[in-house]
DNA sequence: TAGGAGAATTGGTCTTACAAGTTTATCAGC
DNA sequence: GCTGATAAACTTGTAAGACCAATTCTCCTA
């Protein structure tokens, strides 16, 4: 049996999907109904029905149909969150994802410096004051993080937005160590109204330069923290 | 039952590994030993393992027990692989992903300008030269998409490996459209000259530059090949 | 030491069963 | 006739167990 039954299920639907003769909303067949019409056991159904789900196609709940759905990037992101974990279990892992972090951030900060609209920069200024009005751990680091995602989001792109959020989740071990060791939460906070100025005075390089150094900064305060 | 069972048998061998009594190659009890050990049925020792393997936690291939194993980046993006074909087969989630790519590319670009070591130049000039002396279509996007990687090899960074071959796959077809569509290959390789030469440099702003305005290029003649 | 046969093991599939949730149909009351 | 509650029917989630094929592992033999 060279195609798994599995597979060949899966491959029917997602094409009924691709093509567009199974929009999203609709409801697909029981899996009982599906059973007969491949002639497949339930547990190949499921596994089908299981694979679909993993891809974002469809969703179901307990009891109802599964009904199809499309996509969306935070879903995919959402995905990974599993073998995340442990990839950044091991040093070198937290490591180079931290790096990648970084140039996701430098270069949108760029953008920000360089597309920004007047709305854009009320918003971030918005974010950046409530995260300096922040005096407990927790507020902090939920602040320092929204002013991330409000940088993030002047890039109009959600794949940006959802990477973002992404990496604030997964590297978010990383920000509350960085914050409670030692540093105020003022010097922090500085850092991001350089950035909020460069930003709001469309100067590129400083933006870029900022939000550099910041990460830096921060990065290099966790790993003391930790060893 | 609160907690599933398929869950409980999960979590356990999670903490082994994570834990390190469990270690990458290290190799786990069979399935028929796990079902006594938890007194369950082979549906959900199936279904922990499965979970597991979805995770990159283990490996297992037909006929031999499962094997512990780290979770890798490329591994990660290759689950991907199947939502992303889905969300790119929207026009604005391709558009979105091909902006997400200039991001990295330019910031892999300008990063190669500040970092890149003699050796570096060396095998850079090498992918270089393969793509300028491609002839036919295929050779040329093979090319084309080493030389792209080669530049992301200079960050020493696996993430951005894997980052770049995973975005060269998925938007492979962008590739060979804009290719195929009357531009000759010189004129694509000579952007390429352009990018190599500032790298060579070390002019990080011109680095950029090039880069960006290669993919701009590239873009917007495949969206002119399709339309 | 090399090779092959057989045992061990997993992968894939099907069947059955019950629990838990959702949808639909029915019916009483207004 | 319409509305709302209740019950029946349906559907998915979880679980156990059985079978065969494909693959790997082990050990014995040459």
């Amino acid at each position: 049996m060279a195609r798994k039954k599995y597979q060949e299920i899966a491959e029917h639907f997602e094409l009924l999907v691709l093509s567009g003769r199974l929009r999203p909303g609709d409801r697909l067949p029981a899996e009982r109904q599906i059973m007969e019409e491949f002639d497949a056991g339930r547990s190949s159904v499921r596994e089908a029905l299981f694979s679909l789900q993993r891809q974002g196609l469809l969703t179901s709940r307990p009891g109802a149909v599964p009904r199809v759905s499309t996509p969306t990037v935070d879903g995919m992101f959402a995905e990974l969150s599993g073998s995340m974990r442990h990839y950044l279990n091991r040093p070198e892992g937290l490591r180079e994802m931290q790096d990648a972090r970084a140039l996701l951030e430098i270069g949108l900060a760029r953008r920000a410096a360089q597309t920004a609209s007047g709305d854009d920069i009320k918003k971030l200024e918005k974010a950046l004051d409530a995260n300096r009005a922040a005096r407990d751990l927790d507020t902090f680091v939920q602040t320092d993080v929204a002013f991330h995602l409000a940088i993030a989001r002047i890039s109009r792109n959600p794949v940006f937005e959802a990477l973002n959020a992404a990496l604030s989740d997964w590297l978010k071990d990383q920000r509350v160590k960085s914050s409670a060791s030692g540093a105020s939460f003022e010097e922090v906070a500085d850092q991001h109204v350089k950035i909020f100025e460069a930003i709001k005075n469309k100067d590129v390089e400083a933006a870029a330069e900022a939000m550099d150094r910041h990460l830096a900064i921060v990065v290099d305060r966790y790993w003391k923290a930790v060893m």
